[in-house]
DNA sequence: GCGTCAGTCATACGTTCGTATGATATGATA
DNA sequence: TATCATATCATACGAACGTATGACTGACGC
């Protein structure tokens, strides 16, 4: 089962695996080894060090996403609803793949400089959601607020949302892991990220 | 400098802060008894050992701020301007004392249990927000919508918003600790959280 | 004065860690 | 067939880990 692939590859896709799940002082490239069915040495042999495997399967995690919400991003479109595809392709793929939120408020939550892989991830789409809201808000569908801070705002909810799935899972008191609880969710997401955003009259006293 | 309190006092506030700092793994008890200069066997004797500590290192600084946010739902006024009054004090506590949110988003995003603490702290939290939030629906003053998930979406504001403090500091350009900068990141939060939870006739379409 | 006992101390134990080493196996090229 | 780079392998190394142990210290009640 897992000889399908090359040793280097196997390597790959067990530390992403178990670096997302467990962190990267708890993983030791013992246990890699051991799950990947590899010699020990592999690891240094194909990467270097145990740190230059993290790179490597973090930037295997974060480049897929950044890829999704660039292609999101240049879609036609008002740029409120480019904003509501990309937060729902964002929370879309996040919810099947809760690598890069994990392994990012993981590593934004310690003293160590953040992984330079992690810092381009954030930088691309931070970029790309604040200038659609620059754009929206020259044509006066967004309200006004620094587009950088309302990106943050924006993107920090599928992000949240995901690594956070045991608060939702305590706050709910059911598994939020359900196609339904899922779908309402999102629908939950969606409605609040548009209100944060959208330009609106007055806001209720 | 550090005589001024008892070994088990100093072992626990030296704890708390590289536990928070660097996370559960990268710290050893040598660590700590080399910053609190007390023995090697001072862990084990005071506190029975390293898993013991880091629990009482995350109830030290979870049990302020569940106090803080019970003190401020407690507090008379319509249900949107506690609401208010919670994120702009957890917010102003949280820049202050960043151990919660980031220990929290820590230990969401591994797969081990949540420590006991961790866990009580959310249920306090959501439980006196959600409550907020569903006599505000009552009187219609807050929209429709399940108000554990609304909760959710409240709270995660300041958290996000302070353990992602690099996120943001990338995304502005600038050091976000800085006084001024402080206040327009609360404003921005207290305007979005007010956007995303109050009632409103009718959404931008 | 003298046990008693909580606290502190140096040190040791067994384990696991990341990495290094050198031998062996494999497969393409000549 | 001989050569040689690439890859895999079993081990070894020194360091750091959490915890255990037993001796020492000093204040207190008797």
């Amino acid at each position: 089962m897992t000889d399908a692939t090359t040793t280097r590859d196997r390597i790959l896709a067990v530390a992403t695996d178990l670096f997302t799940r467990r962190g990267y002082d708890a993983v030791s490239i013992r246990d890699i080894v051991a799950a990947a069915n590899v010699n020990l040495g592999a690891v240094t042999y194909h990467f270097g060090s145990k740190q230059a495997l993290y790179h490597a399967a973090i930037e295997s995690i974060t480049e897929p996403f950044a890829r999704r919400v660039a292609a999101l991003a240049a879609a036609p479109g008002t740029p409120l609803d480019r904003i509501e595809a990309i937060v729902r392709g964002a929370l879309a793929h996040l919810l099947d793949n809760p690598g890069p939120p994990i392994v990012l408020l993981r590593e934004l939550s310690n003293d160590r400089p953040l992984p330079p892989p992690l810092a381009a991830l954030m930088r691309r789409n931070l970029g790309v959601v604040s200038a659609i809201i620059a754009e929206g808000q020259r044509d006066g569908t967004i309200r006004q607020g620094d587009p950088a801070l309302l990106a943050v705002t924006v993107m920090s909810q599928p992000f949240f949302i995901r690594a956070a799935r045991r608060v939702v899972s305590v706050a709910l008191g059911v598994d939020p892991g359900a196609a339904d609880q899922q779908t309402r969710i999102t629908e939950h997401v969606i409605e609040s990220v548009r209100r944060s955003i959208a330009y609106t009259p007055r806001v209720v006293s």
